[in-house]
DNA sequence: TAAACATATGATAATATATTCATATGAATG
DNA sequence: CATTCATATGAATATATTATCATATGTTTA
């Protein structure tokens, strides 16, 4: 993470945005709001992992996970790379902490 | 809005984050996943407005509105007084705009 | 190169979700 | 107090989404 967020910054990123724009948000958040996935990026925040492990970490199946992970790389939000046999993952970008983080302060302050 | 957001914050909220909370914050995300809904919720960056006036914004029926908005205000994201026969809707923090305007970063730079 | 291992993928079934339509509620007004 | 206006709500339908199962792909190793 290399920026500061305050009223500012937060007012200019939020002025004019188009009906596309809103609708790529609302995509984004959508990948955001399952439960699965959001587990799989906060168990990458340790750092990169391969399948087996996350699968171990979240017990949960394989295949689910392998669906889930396709959903997170298309959307950008997490990366791979192969390591032989396994394929590691890990978070594309600091924005996914920045946007868990918001969230979190907006649930505990509810 | 009254805070930053900087690295130490940032690290420090996303630190130990239990299994329920995950799942909380995936209910909230889900509720900005919807492109209705985050148009609703961009509409009101303006200021408070009642349903009729969101229904001509996005040009779309009242009772879809109304169901949105229900969802919305369940959810703690919006608020609303009543002024004689109409409803009036406003944002209820402003962690909505903050949460908005890091999405919009995530979209603008992929 | 056949077998074993790790992951990805397609189809399916179960569940959740959004919008619409019809109608109910609640407030203002003639 | 009956009517109109503004909003809310319930039911139904249409669509989207998730996990599972079976199997395919790709990599290593005996």
């Amino acid at each position: 993470m290399s920026e500061n967020y305050d009223d500012k910054k937060i007012d200019h990123l939020v002025r004019n945005v188009s009906e596309d724009e809103l609708s790529d948000l609302a995509e984004l958040f959508k990948i955001f709001g399952d439960s699965t996935r959001i587990k799989i990026l906060y168990d990458l925040f340790d750092g990169e992992k391969n399948v087996s492990e996350i699968c171990e970490d979240l017990e949960m199946n394989q295949s689910a996970i392998s669906h889930q992970l396709k959903i997170l790389k298309t959307s950008k939000l997490i990366k791979s790379r192969r390591d032989g046999k396994a394929m590691i993952y890990s978070l594309a970008d600091d924005h996914v902490k920045v946007i868990i983080a918001m969230g979190k302060e907006h649930v505990e302050e509810g």
